[in-house]
DNA sequence: TAGTGTAACGAAAACGTTTGCGGTTAATAT
DNA sequence: ATATTAACCGCAAACGTTTTCGTTACACTA
């Protein structure tokens, strides 16, 4: 039904398909005016190459499985956004899987994949994933695979990230160099560790510039809302009336910390500085606006697929591959929440 | 190398391939023991059909083509979360592809999606796309398709909306019956359709409560941003002095009026009640909190994702198919912005 | 005359699955 | 003894491509 065929056109031109097929690839070994005759048929017919007969010889399919914990949410958008405008430019087709945060979920995606032969899988690990058995299936298997945001060293496989640790060290170290001297931290969980790296930046920061690390200036929101930067900086005001800037670990948080600032007639920057992370676009509708830190989402997205391609790649040609870890720079972005 | 097949199997078993297929989908025509063994060993060698191989002989491919202008903002980030989840609890998986609101790259994506014999297409179009002659040609190539949020009359196929005017007409009624009397609109660009839709309900609401519709209370934003929400405030309440609300046709640009408001210490919602559109979840992080309109985003993806998939089981069973326009209903969500 | 070269084409196998149909055996019925 | 039936199995075609390896026909060389 509808769709031509080689053999449509074959028969319709009286001659095999192998010729067919070979005109419409230039191999040499076809008479210039049979090619031109079947191109110009094929043209008319407006015929298509079949691509589940052309994956199904050639054992591939075009297609990279990425599974991350949800997409509605600034961050992983974004992410996405990288990933299927690159991996479209490079020719291959996208499906993407959400594991919500479930190491369960994330099992039956990774097997689902496994079952629909992509050609490789791009992955942000689930929050709460221990076991990682799943995992290395694919590794076992021989699926090329790359790790990207939430990564874990448990694992043999190419990683990207952004270099949270640098990037919240460069932040914190910007908030003393602008004269702040008892910085508040906001740290995310526990897992994942991006979050710990946030916190190990800010702690670095403050021994470079011989500031003692108080842990009780460290709190850590579960949520990351703005609802929690809002307690926080409440609680933490009272903790530590002497605090002179707050350094939240993504912009929302930063943001509800500026409303409770200004809810008590607290003055930005000049008696708190306050500074974001993640450089959302709503930390530039704010009054003041938020200083933050801005992370290359998008690239990120684009350097991991491109990293994932690259290896499929090596592998189909037999190639070593090597495995490495890809660390992509931040910068911090100074605006009114800050001296 | 590496994936175990029906020949394996039947090679290591010494009976066909024929039978091995049939035991493994319990066809009556084979011995219950002869099956048994072909099962232990399927599973022991982690049989897994090829899906490329069923798919050609199928002449299916059990994927879907979503186009979308963008995947990085909220509606469709929130959309694309109800579209996978369903495809995949359907069996169905999805492929997404950006248009940028642009209508030659919607073109090319409808090209792909046909060249990559996906199993049907849902889509929202980009704003600018005014020759349809590439989604007729979905129609003429009886590739089942779906339109949803921006649709248009002049494709015939299902389609799937929120109702906006409806949800608009609620809206303003529940500012008049709160006692606003002189309601400013912020609307969006010309197309999509959407904009003029609520503001259509808004003048529709009007006129139902005998207020004349006075087309100088009603600006165009462009950008629909925080910014123009904080500008047009300020040069609406410049040249209708007499304001008492207004209406904003999404959330982020009624926020920029909430700011307007509050830096020029005029009080919301006493002096002027602000509605906004979407309940996007920033809608509950201003002071006062921002009264909107609830619209079910994600159920939308999946509504529209369950009519695709229905019309497409109905087309493989020769069954006629009905085109319809669902108008998904809506809600709305008063807060501390509307008195 | 036999051998060599070359241009143009096609047969067939392969990728892995599904399924209509026919075949074989053994048991049962007439 | 013959016909009928049931139970079990496998051949082969089909889905649409790609590519290896022939084959054919013809011209040219020695």
């Amino acid at each position: 039904m509808g769709n031509v065929t080689l053999k449509n056109i074959a028969e319709i031109l009286g001659i095999s398909i192998t010729t067919v097929s070979k005109a419409l690839k230039d191999y040499p070994d076809v008479n210039k005016e049979t090619r031109d005759s079947v191109r110009l048929l094929a043209e008319k017919l407006d015929y298509k190459p079949n691509p589940l007969a052309i994956n199904l010889r050639n054992k591939e399919s075009k297609t990279l499985g990425v599974i991350i914990p949800r997409v509605d949410h600034n961050f992983y958008s974004t992410v996405v956004n990288g990933i299927i405008t690159e991996a479209e430019d490079r020719g291959y087709l996208v499906i993407i899987l959400f594991s919500g945060d479930s190491s369960s979920l994330e099992e039956d995606q990774v097997k689902l994949l496994l079952e629909k032969r992509v050609d490789g899988v791009l992955m942000s690990m689930a929050t709460e994933t221990e076991e990682i058995g799943h995992i290395k299936e694919l590794i076992k298997k021989k699926i090329p695979l790359v790790l990207f945001d939430k990564t874990t060293e448990e694992i043999s496989c190419s990683k990207v990230r952004i270099d949270d640790k640098k990037a919240s060290f460069k932040a914190v170290e910007y908030l003393i160099e602008t004269g702040c001297k008892n910085i508040v931290h906001f740290r995310g969980p526990l897992p994942p560790q991006a979050y710990t790296d946030r916190f190990l930046g800010y702690k670095e920061a403050l021994e470079k510039h011989n500031i003692t690390y108080d842990p009780s200036n460290v709190y850590v929101c579960d949520e990351l809302t703005f609802n929690e930067g809002y307690e926080f900086t409440k609680k933490a005001l009272e903790e530590h009336p002497e605090t002179d800037a707050i350094f939240a670990m993504t912009d929302l948080v930063a943001l509800g910390s500026l409303a409770y600032c200004q809810a008590n007639g607290i003055r930005v920057p000049d008696q708190i500085s306050i500074m974001g992370f993640s450089n959302w676009f709503m930390s530039q509708n704010s009054t003041p606006k938020l200083s933050t830190v801005h992370q290359p989402i998008k690239e990120l997205g684009k350097e991991a697929i491109s990293i994932l391609i690259e290896e499929i790649q090596q592998r189909k040609n037999e190639f070593p591959v090597k495995h490495f870890t890809a660390q992509l720079p931040t910068e911090v972005i100074a605006r009114g929440t800050t001296r």
